[in-house]
RNA sequence: GCGCUCGUAGCUCAAUGGAUAGAGCAUCGGCCUUCUAAGCCGGUGGUUGCAGGUUCGACCCCUGCCGGGCGCACCA
């Protein structure tokens, strides 16, 4: 709908252009969404269905008044009232656009014969894509943290594949390290102690039943031969360093978990990148001796992190290897070799993101934890550094989620091994009210999620809200079928009534919001809008009886009515939330 | 102390630099003999944390305070 009216003004800046009165590049900036000047959606009713500020930022430029380059603009653009749109000039010197009743109705048979592809476009064409996102330590089962990630990143997914773009989804194995190695030893110990074997507990494990359940695996594959002669008699504590087949054993166990809950809530990766993979195939060095040619690498003594304790033993004034990414934004230079010599976690995530860049992405977006965000820098400037480009990652962070039930708040503790997994909550409250529900609040926000409410049939629960407007349109399709009714296109001219033309208006918000909602990297702007469209619709369908004796003014409300349905069904399925046909 | 982030109605949160800042919950009051009341309609409720600045125009951008969250050496 929106392009109505781009075409129009694209039109009057080119008149204007060969008049002399503005530069030529404008149309064409404008075309391309690069101008500062846009077609926007007025908040007051009476202004519009469309406004533009082109005359207000241009006044400046072409030497005259805002509301004297707005009639100039006006006359250039020469709507022909015949078009179905009316424009006025408003204000300080916005030019504002009215529909005609008759231009607002032709969106309906639109809707309804583009189906599934409404709201989708081109405007990303050219841009490819990857979004990294879950990316989870494979040392325990996905906690709701995890999942608020894991719909926040398959949702940005769906929005820039809804634009036009090239979109893969990729999972970050963090395979190495030294927390494996806890995940390693947790589950030789309990393999021990199911054996019989008892043993001290080793410094630092996971407490979590799911560590017994991998031993008792193992022990089903493998029997005793992870256990040594002097294990046996017990005089020897847990392995400080467990066998790689055991890890990968662990590794494997807990990623069929992890991608076992990612199923449940309809999340698939085009790809999983093994850190371990990047230490096995020099990807490290590949991309450590490039910032080394580029001069970023040098051999330094950090300086200790000002305000705040630091114990003597952290701190041990060594020289080693650092990157300059206090060169590029960060606050400090990061070390990329640990004491005993092998890569930090930083060096390895280098090494990844190097792999992502060269494989000619026009754009990376990770989506991390909020607890990660003081990581961003370094990882930006070390693309930076890479690449000689700014600005092409973008960082989305996920605020944490609170749990809640029965008004009380659910404690998670890793470290404790109290947590609530994912899939307890998916298996409580089902994976639409899990993915709509982490969708409720933009990314950066704390999200309370209450389990008793998500579960709720109510008008509380704004996903059963949606998906109720949704199967309340298929009934009525039913209906007209039991009822043996004339199923008659209907004269879309008898849809004369405000609420229907605002609702008409609201589905031609549709292709706007998803492109929104895409650039700004915002799933939060369509779940809002749909919530939004029900409540217009419900209220219609309060107000208005649908099933009409005339079957002309009957057929037309259907249209109406089936557009409405389309257009939740379609912004459903971006949040990877189902359209039920009845409830 | 530094960095990131958030401060908007009683609560939880929206608002691509636009015109009179919006929803839901809560609260108060209405609507079922008709297509699903799993719904709808109406009322109450605001100095957008504070102070400056940029702009024709600021919840939004910049600076400084105040307050909450997260992070801050070779943990990931």
């Amino acid at each position: 709908m929106r392009e109505i009216v781009i075409a129009l003004v694209i039109r009057g800046l080119e008149r204007l252009a060969q008049e002399g009165v503005l530069p030529p590049e404008l149309a064409r900036a404008f075309a391309e969404r690069s101008a500062e000047f846009k077609v926007e959606r007025p908040r007051e009713k009476t202004h519009g269905d469309f406004s533009t500020n082109a005359a207000l930022v241009l006044a400046r430029q072409a030497g005259m008044k805002p509301r004297d380059l707005a009639q100039r603009l006006l006359d250039a653009m020469a709507a022909d009232p015949a078009s179905g749109v009316r424009c006025t000039i408003a204000g300080p010197g916005f030019l504002n656009f009215y529909l005609s009743e008759e231009r607002l109705r032709q969106l309906i048979p639109q809707i309804l014969q583009l189906g599934s592809k409404y709201g989708q476009t081109q405007v990303g064409t050219g841009e490819r894509i990857l979004v990294e996102f879950v990316s989870a330590n494979p040392t325990g089962p996905m906690h709701v943290g995890h999942g608020r990630g894991a719909v926040t990143g398959d949702a940005i997914a769906r929005l820039f594949a809804a634009i036009g773009c090239q979109v893969e989804r990729e999972y970050y194995i963090n395979d190495a390290g030294t927390q494996i190695d806890v995940l390693g030893r947790s589950v030789l110990f309990r393999y021990r102690e199911c054996l019989g074997y008892p043993a001290s507990a080793p410094a630092d494990y996971y407490p979590g039943e799911y560590v017994t359940e991998i031993a008792r695996a193992l022990i089903e594959r493998d029997g005793e031969r992870w256990l040594s002669a002097s294990e046996r008699d017990g005089t020897r504590a847990t392995l400080e360093r467990p066998p790689e087949a055991v890890i990968d054993f662990a590794i494997d166990w807990v990623m069929q978990e992890i991608r076992a809950d990612l199923e449940l809530m309809q999340i698939r990766f085009d790809r999983w990148f093994s850190e371990r993979s990047l230490h096995r195939e020099g990807g490290i060095e590949r991309a450590l001796s490039h910032l080394s040619q580029q001069g970023w690498l040098y051999e330094g003594v950090l300086e200790p992190p000002k305000g705040r304790e630091v114990n003597s033993d952290e701190v041990d004034g060594r020289k080693q290897l650092l990157f300059r990414a206090s060169r590029f934004g960060d606050d400090a230079d990061r070390p990329l070799l640990k004491a005993d010599g092998t890569p930090t976690y930083f060096a390895a995530d280098i090494a990844y993101h190097f792999d992502k860049a060269q494989r000619g992405y026009t754009r990376l977006v990770d989506v991390w934890g909020a607890d990660h965000g003081g990581y961003v820098k370094r990882v930006e400037a070390a693309l930076e550094a890479m690449t000689g480009r700014k600005g092409l990652l973008d960082v989305v962070l996920t605020q944490m989620v609170n749990l809640t039930q029965g008004g009380k708040q659910v404690r998670m503790s890793k470290r404790a091994g109290t947590f609530v997994t994912l899939r307890d909550v998916v298996d409580e409250t089902g994976a639409d009210a899990v993915r709509f529900w982490f969708l409720t609040r933009s990314s950066g926000a704390g999200l309370d999620f209450d389990l008793d409410l998500a579960k709720s049939k109510s008008n509380d629960n704004p996903v059963f809200y949606v998906q109720y407007a949704h199967a309340r349109v298929c009934s009525l399709e039913v209906k007209l079928r039991e009822r043996e009714l004339e199923d008659v296109a209907g004269d879309l001219a008898r849809l004369t009534a405000p609420e229907e033309l605002d609702l008409i208006r609201l589905l031609g918000l549709f292709p706007e919001t998803v492109e929104s909602a895409a650039w700004s990297r915002e799933p939060h702007r369509v779940t809002y809008y749909l919530s939004d469209l029900a409540a217009a619709f419900h209220g219609y369908y309060n107000q208005f009886r649908i099933l009409d004796e005339d079957p002309q003014v009957r057929g037309a409300r259907m249209a109406l009515v089936r557009a409405t349905g389309r257009v939740i069904a379609n912004g459903l399925d971006l949040l990877g939330v189902s359209a039920p046909e009845s409830m």
